[in-house]
DNA sequence: TTGACTTTGACTTTGTTTGACTTTTGAATT
DNA sequence: AATTCAAAAGTCAAACAAAGTCAAAGTCAA
């Protein structure tokens, strides 16, 4: 899939740049062969704040998109996340929290596997879902915290 | 039956993937000539967590959906324990289960922790006592596969 | 003949691709 | 210094491409 290729040459332009870069849009799409507005759709899906991304732009001739990938220190990302879950969640957007906090090598893989089963609309299908949606917030939030014991 | 073949289908091409496979509902459903809705229900009614697999998909173009066969050998003693829960189960209860794999090693203390956050009857606090239990038992099932990932 | 399991298809939701149009900005020209 | 222009990037909606959902209808065994 187009979107998945490009994704994936800004993540190995970003690793080569260790973590912060600048592109064209117009020249990138032109030499990947795909319409402009293609590129800000990747940047738009794929790599968001929530994701750990920071996006900044200028217009204009000499214009570019600026991509940074950040880490934070883990106690204090993981209280950041702590305080950002509501009291109502979807799967699927504990799965891009915890995204983030695998990328991040926040978490381990078993780590993030044990947190997506036990939050996963398949372990909480007795409930309707908007009781799962709270419930699942609740389960996430005491996950994080056993985290950071 | 229909179903039996798409799942004996889905099971050697398990077998030929070692385990692990993506496909295309649309263009599966295509090829056995069936609607796409039939594949969807083989999987949920044949390729359960309960039975060992675990599912996820994307939707959208270029959508798939994943299957993983989880292996019983190396991790017969979770099994053994995945068997032994029942369709609910109390905070108490989950512990011992807990406090037994940990102290024969099968689990970190990570692991214990976040589980037994999340099955905690303060994570589950929004649901009544008996529903609790219930949904306790699910996500403890479905946190002892996650282990065996 | 009831109840569990299957089959089907209409409809919904999610994700992607494209292109037309808008806005911003630096630079060249008055 | 103000104006204009062209070169960017942004926005948005339509068309398309998957997978999910659900309920109605069918089947079959107890």
């Amino acid at each position: 899939m187009l979107a998945d290729t490009i994704a994936k040459i800004i993540e190995e332009m970003l690793d080569d740049a260790g973590g912060a870069l600048e592109l064209q849009r117009n020249e990138m799409a032109n030499r990947i062969g795909c319409v402009p507005s293609q590129i800000s759709y990747v940047i738009t899906s794929r790599f968001t704040p929530e994701k750990g991304y920071i996006i900044e732009s200028r217009r204009g001739g000499g214009g570019c998109i600026k991509i940074v990938r950040k880490q934070m220190q883990s106690d204090e990302y993981l209280m950041h996340f702590f305080y950002a879950i509501g009291d109502s969640i979807s799967e699927r957007e504990v799965l891009a929290y915890l995204n983030n906090l695998y990328g991040n090598e926040l978490i381990s893989k078993k780590s993030y596997d044990i947190i997506a089963s036990a939050t996963s609309n398949s372990a909480l299908s007795n409930l309707s879902p908007e009781a799962r949606d709270i419930v699942r917030a609740k389960i996430f939030k005491h996950t994080i915290l056993a985290l950071m014991k």
